[in-house]
DNA sequence: ACGATTCCTGACTAATTTAGTCAAGTATGA
DNA sequence: TCATACTTGACTAAATTAGTCAGGAATCGT
């Protein structure tokens, strides 16, 4: 159970952008030299994160990105999920799951992974851009 | 983020073990059919749960597979560890990280990710095959 | 003794995923 | 008009996953 580097890198890219920009836009270069992440790599991930509306982009000449909402109220969760990494404990779509072990229909370990996913989903939830730049963390 | 058939389907198995089996035991045939895993499989995943001391075998006819500690005493965290399937929520070795972001030689989302680390560990680390088995599951 | 059952173990592999690179294009400001 | 910077899709090498396969060794019922 890893976290892969496209979350990682979209996360720092992120908040390298909340931390670093006073409004004014950053260019990928910069925030890639400064984490040592891959441009073009970077790229991808930006292009997705600007369709779902988390990040704006100028072009040319001293363009760059810009965030689109306040880093308060972007969660660490959301971007994640925007750039496709999403948490993946169980593995049958919604619930319609049929009896592995015969008690109930439905198998034992399913709640398990369930409540695994929730205890990831909640705690990445409650935290925001913001709160990982001044280093409010439990 | 996904967990893997490796540990989902280790846990499946002990705890069916833990489920079905009532001190004799129970064949790899048996528990495979039963949770339609592969058995070949989880021959695999049963070497290394009996090396690391979590299940006893009997060779032979009649032979299989038995806990070899208390239902209750045996955490989900421990069988994903015993086959090697580590939370991996940081990639740095240890503490040893050299400032990403320059505040304080620490890059800042390295607290995220541990804090996500600890979050999930703890919660796997609460719960016991015996839990599982009886449905005691926040 | 023998044959069925079952564990034991390592080697091997096909398919998927990851982690990118590359190339060509478009828009903008100095 | 040129350098900067975003935009986008196609492509790929390497690693990981999710197994299979084959052969062996121990044990029990008959």
């Amino acid at each position: 159970m890893k976290l892969g580097t496209k979350g990682r890198y979209a996360v720092m890219a992120m908040v390298d952008l909340a931390f670093y920009s006073e409004g004014k836009p950053l260019s990928l270069t910069e925030i890639a030299e400064r984490q040592a992440l891959p441009i073009s790599y970077l790229e991808q991930l930006f292009l997705k994160l600007r369709q779902k509306g988390f990040v704006m982009s100028t072009r040319g000449h001293q363009g760059g990105y810009t965030l689109a909402k306040e880093a308060a109220s972007i969660r660490i969760s959301e971007i994640l999920e925007a750039i496709g990494e999403p948490i993946e404990t169980t593995r049958c779509k919604e619930e319609s799951e049929l009896g592995c072990l015969g008690t109930k229909g439905q198998c034992l370990t399913h709640a398990l992974w369930a409540g695994l996913g929730r205890q990831m989903q909640q705690y990445l939830n409650g935290i925001s851009l913001a709160d990982v730049c001044q280093r409010r963390l439990t």
